[in-house]
RNA sequence: GUGCCUGUAGCUCAGUUGGAUAGAGCAGUGGCCUUCUAAGCCACGUGUCCGGGGUUCGAAUCCCUGCAGGCACGCCA
């Protein structure tokens, strides 16, 4: 039962200038429960009926006849405000969520229509830190908030596994590398010889030259370069298979750039037929209004960044038949996309509105820019490992009887270092914080858990089945119950909210606000008490939150431990 | 120089698409465990919503302008 719409077809008889859409979207939620639980303001009204909105309200509070669901319509001060019986209130939301379970808030709007959601995108041969993380986690949520509207998702991991750097990765492998070694250490160790490769490099230009001579062996097929190549991209996949696991994120392809380098030929063929290929200073380059031109060869006649995103979005195109194509990367890559999206318009493509850049703000050290080189990083690996064992001493300290005790410290920890990053709005830069990350108090993963992990321990406790037909729903009209009911009632349409905007901390921010308003009831409200009744009511609503908690840090691909 | 992003409490940030008294968390102080998990709850303070104009019955929110910080601007991705 949608009661927002309920109202709005109630106000629409009365105020016929305007459709129900209008109607709906000037309805409001007032900033105070006090002020009712649905408002209508009347001020835009004065003009057409030519009265004050306070007459407006007054008029209209007279007419309109009361449904069984609203208690009192009162008008205050040119404001229309409805209050809904509690009794029902908490009887339609409180029934649907204890109908639908984990289903709740799903939908079927994607009515499974592809979306194709790039995220992640490393570079082989690279350690994962802390600025793969936002990409990564981001696009995750994403995937999983669209699937729960009914969208078939296709996640892809652009990974970066092609390029001159690989020729420099032999290099350094043939000179001062060892099979022993890469199989023990794995990326360190393609690490290590990869930065040794550099500080030689500085004092022997030579070396950059037989970089380069094995790249170009890789892009002629020879096999040794090859065999070397595909060794590397194994043994990077697997650690950031370990990674993705931990994460919670999973991806349905994993074409990377060495994937698209015998079909991009194809693609500049195209660009020249449409006349939209011009020579610059050497480089071919499609030219933009209002932007720089779009760089498409390289004056050696060599592929760019862009020659490959306009081929892959090409490729998608045929392979997925998307509805919308979702990159998530960095807000400076700003430029980089709008070129590129603006010349698969130019090629006659329409689908290029289809195709949407997901930018997340900078991400940087206390001490300065991230810097792999200079050392001015933190490796993915080493926060999870900080934020598990951190979680491991809380456990110790607060419940050391605890089963499974490292398996829920992983799932804490983790939760803590994705909710995090998942919290604000993803435009905002962010500096990375020790303190912010290990802080387990307030607005954090472990916050919303630890709610969770509350709740299922009252409902083991109480140890009944619920039975719908038993609940009393005039039991949940105090204060703090209401405002629990308020906040399950608005899930589904923050769920949608968060796709439309593609930002999960709408869910990360929905679901604190849910415990907050739980922990206070939890705190307000004895829940296993003699009279049945009462407990019964109450433990339906336990059992509510518990499910919504559960979803939305699915939704954030947090794990959600009944224990903690 | 041009373009994009950001500017709200000491710090980190929300702010329901222009509405009623601008809210949380952290940090600080004090209180609450013989009852369901104290990773919790309650109480206490602070605001030039960056400045200046404008639109409007009404602006943190929209427009113009200025300031500050960040990022991007041709052969990296």
């Amino acid at each position: 039962m949608d009661f927002k719409l309920q109202i709005a077809d109630l106000l629409n008889s009365k105020f016929k200038d305007f459709s129900k859409e209008e109607i709906i979207s000037m309805i409001e939620i007032p900033p105070n429960p006090e002020m009712g639980d649905y408002a209508f303001p009347c001020f835009r009204l004065a003009k057409i009926f030519r009265k004050s909105p306070a007459q407006i309200a007054e008029d209209t509070v007279k007419v309109i006849e009361k449904p069984d669901f609203i208690k009192e319509i009162k008008n205050v001060s040119g404001y229309i405000n409805f209050y809904i019986d509690k009794t029902k209130f908490a009887f339609y939301v409180l029934s649907e969520v204890l109908d639908k379970k984990e289903t709740y808030g799903s939908s079927n709007e994607g009515n499974g229509k592809n979306i194709v959601i790039d995220y992640s995108a490393p570079n082989i041969a690279k350690p994962f830190h802390v600025g793969h993380l936002r990409s990564t986690v981001i696009g995750g949520s994403i995937y999983r908030i669209f699937k729960k509207l009914g969208y078939n998702c296709i996640g892809v991991n652009h990974l970066g596994d092609w390029g001159t750097q690989f020729g420099k990765l032999i290099v350094a492998y043939k000179k001062w590398g060892s099979k022993e070694a890469v199989e023990k250490d794995g990326i360190k160790e393609l690490m290590r010889i990869y930065v040794l490769f550099h500080e030689k490099a500085e004092k022997d230009p030579s070396l950059e030259e037989e970089a380069r001579k094995w790249f170009t062996k890789m892009e002629n097929g020879d096999k040794e370069a090859l065999d070397l190549w595909n060794w590397f991209k194994d043994i990077s996949l697997i650690e950031f298979n370990k990674v993705y696991d931990l994460l919670g994120i999973k991806f349905d392809s994993y074409a990377g750039e060495s994937f698209y380098n015998d079909k991009m030929d194809k693609v500049i063929e195209e660009l020249e037929q449409k006349g939209l290929l011009k020579e610059s200073e050497g480089a071919k380059i499609v030219e933009l209004e209002d932007m720089p031109p779009c760089l498409i060869t390289k004056k050696d006649g060599s592929t760019l960044y862009a020659t490959r995103d306009i081929t892959a979005a090409i490729y998608r195109k045929n392979t997925y038949d998307f509805n919308k194509c979702i990159y998530v990367t960095a807000l400076a890559q700003n430029l980089h996309f709008a070129q590129w999206f603006k010349v698969i318009e130019k090629m006659g493509y329409d689908w290029y509105k289809d195709l949407i850049h997901v930018p997340f703000g900078l991400v940087s050290m206390e001490t300065g820019k991230l810097s792999t080189r200079k050392g001015n990083v933190v490796l993915l690996e080493e926060i999870l490992k900080e934020a598990i064992e951190k979680t491991k001493q809380i456990i110790n300290d607060k419940n050391p009887n605890l089963e499974n005790k490292d398996i829920i410290a992983e799932q804490v920890g983790i939760g803590a270092v994705i909710f995090n990053d998942l919290s604000n709005n993803r435009i905002k830069d962010v500096v990375f914080s020790w303190d912010k990350v290990l802080n387990f108090d307030g607005e954090t993963g472990p916050y919303v858990q630890y709610t969770h992990a509350r709740a299922c321990s009252v409902l083991r406790k109480a140890n009944i089945n619920i039975d719908k037909e038993k609940i009393d729903y005039s039991i949940l009209t105090d204060p703090a119950s209401v405002e629990v009911i308020r906040l399950m009632e608005q899930f589904p349409e923050k769920i949608k909210e968060a796709a439309n905007k593609l930002e999960p901390s709408f869910i990360a921010r929905y679901i604190i606000d849910l415990s907050q308003a739980f922990n206070k009831f939890y705190h307000d409200n004895p829940i296993l008490v003699e009279d049945e009744k009462v407990k019964i009511a109450r433990l339906a609503l336990v059992y509510g939150v518990k499910t919504i908690l559960y979803i939305g840090l699915d939704l954030l691909g947090i794990k959600a431990p009944e224990k903690m």
